[in-house]
DNA sequence: TTGTATGCGTTATCAA
DNA sequence: TTGATAACGCATACAA
């Protein structure tokens, strides 16, 4: 700036404003000051202006996995939503792991961020504890409590396990089972619906199967070793997945061993990912709106940060059963 | 620090160093300033670091679209690799304009990043000038090129359209179509792809379809028209998509529409996603190693930031046909 | 409308 | 092994 400025015939402070607000500047000297930079091609130094400020424009946002377009769609509306209000994003996958999380909000959070989004809202005790610390708005997505750190954009996973259950019960199917990644959230919308199941009057217990990452071969597998133990020996039984991936691999196992879909065995899955109304049955699922929770998470954060307190600090987006072929 | 010095009876410095580099002080005040650290909560300011060491420990990152698993599945290589090296990673996504990719690049190189990834080798003057300028290292990956920004790591786009003509024209298939997503890499596959197999005796001229982003409903759509329009009258019709995703959406069709695939119409696809060994038929594809080339890359920007030129400016990962059912 | 002085929280240099 | 001092490049308060 110091050179910028020698170059207009002005001084380093007459730079730093004709860029943060261009009308404190006489348009003459405005005008001198723009040619001189796209002469030098000077770029302003953000840390520097972070430094000085307290603000530094970034927003860090950690989530499990961006391979799966449940977190990377939400991200991107997340992110475009920043952006045009010229912040960015300092992105990290956390894996499922606590403490493996802990560490990256601690390396996050010597970047001096805006705010932060966390994923889900069961967090290492350090985490909570640096978070509250530091001061910085906080949203946890993707899930609810009545206990957030800060503010929380999500819904309830317990609530998605029972409707799926309900609707399951309702379309009369007799016996059920779960096949599901092995994240947490999915584990209890898991246990959710093996309880409502039972308790709805279907045979129980419900079997829960699985806990790797969720993939096409993986719910293939764990169908196969389901239907391998005579678990569709009769009829009104039904497999509900803890994503649509894992039902899909469902689908095509079942496809495979010839057994009619949802005839002979049902499937749900969970996500509603483009692929669920193209497959052939087309899929039952459950569908969440990522857009709305990545702006709605952008939007808190965005209030939060300009100082006014958010009206709500807990936001349910809710989320919706699809009936579709499949069950 | 000072805070922290304080209380554990040195200076601001002295702080420093213990977090810096450990061995620089005696085991005593180690010990003393740790406690101190872990009673206040104290996080060091990494722009400020920064700013003093002109080295940030930032990567930006910059692709296309983070919901495309073929740029996020990249991305999480690219990113584990740094992280392990204790850099983080500042992403954004630039669509597919020009314009806008300047415009990211000069809001990240505002926060002085060690060095850069960006998707393609095409960008615009005023992008390569600014890179050129700050004279951060940069690699341009999912493509190859002659004449790179600085280091390059991906494949020949043209090769591989070829490729596809040639495994097409070798198993007999006289009549081609192309239907493509509006990326200009996807672009040259295609126009690649068109020219060699009627170079190869294959009917011409090949059409070209489509330009909508990648989704199931775009490759039924595109699928739809083509077969509306007669394409599949008789038989010895492919058709090539330039993602999976489109593939999947033209087989969807043809199941739909009661075509045999591949007896009366093969598709081809490009990336070898996961599904497409799941599919049914499963889908002849090209598959391109996500995970080597986030690798090479994250390897090739380490020795470049190390001081040591790397041995090749351009890497070409290759890709390989995928023979399966569907071609 | 513009300029001067000061501080942001580190690291690097030099000295003790 | 430790400390004093000077940058790093900008924004803010205050003055002119």
């Amino acid at each position: 700036m110091e050179t910028v400025g020698r170059m207009a015939g002005v001084s380093q402070v007459t730079v730093s404003r004709a860029l943060s607000d261009p009308s404190k500047v006489s348009p003459e000297t405005l005008s001198r000051i723009q040619e001189a930079i796209a002469a030098t091609g000077f770029v302003p130094n953000a840390l520097a202006g972070a430094l000085a400020s307290k603000k530094s424009m970034l927003i860090s946002a950690l989530v499990p996995s961006i391979t799966n377009i449940v977190y990377s769609g939400m991200l991107a509306t997340f992110s475009a939503e920043l952006r045009a209000r010229g912040y960015q994003i300092l992105l990290s996958e956390t894996g499922f792991d606590r403490e493996d999380e802990a560490a990256t909000v601690e390396a996050h959070l010597s970047r001096r961020p805006d705010a932060m989004l966390l994923t889900g809202v069961h967090h290492a005790d350090r985490t909570r504890r640096m978070l509250l610390g530091a001061g910085v708005p906080v949203v946890e997505v993707w899930d609810i409590t009545d206990t957030p750190i800060d503010l929380c954009v999500g819904f309830s996973h317990p609530e998605a396990g029972r409707a799926m259950a309900d609707y399951a019960r309702a379309r009369g199917y007799r016996r059920a089972a779960f096949i599901t990644a092995g994240d947490e959230r999915a584990l209890r919308r898991g246990a959710a619906f093996a309880g409502r199941f039972a308790q709805a009057g279907g045979e129980g217990p419900v079997p829960i199967r699985g806990d790797a990452p969720a993939s096409l071969a993986g719910g293939r597998a764990l169908t196969a070793a389901l239907l391998d133990e005579g678990f569709a020996a009769s009829d009104g039984a039904l497999i509900a997945a803890s994503s649509d991936v894992l039902a899909q691999g469902a689908l095509i196992e079942l496809a495979a061993r010839g057994l009619a879909v949802p005839g002979r065995v049902a499937v749900m899955g969970f996500g509603d990912q483009e692929m669920a109304a193209a497959l052939s049955p087309t899929l039952t699922t459950v569908r969440v709106n990522r857009d709305a929770l990545g702006r709605a998470a952008a939007q808190a954060l965005l209030t939060r940060i300009g100082g006014t307190a958010p009206e709500r600090q807990v936001i349910d987006v809710g989320f919706a059963l699809v009936e579709r072929q499949s069950a």
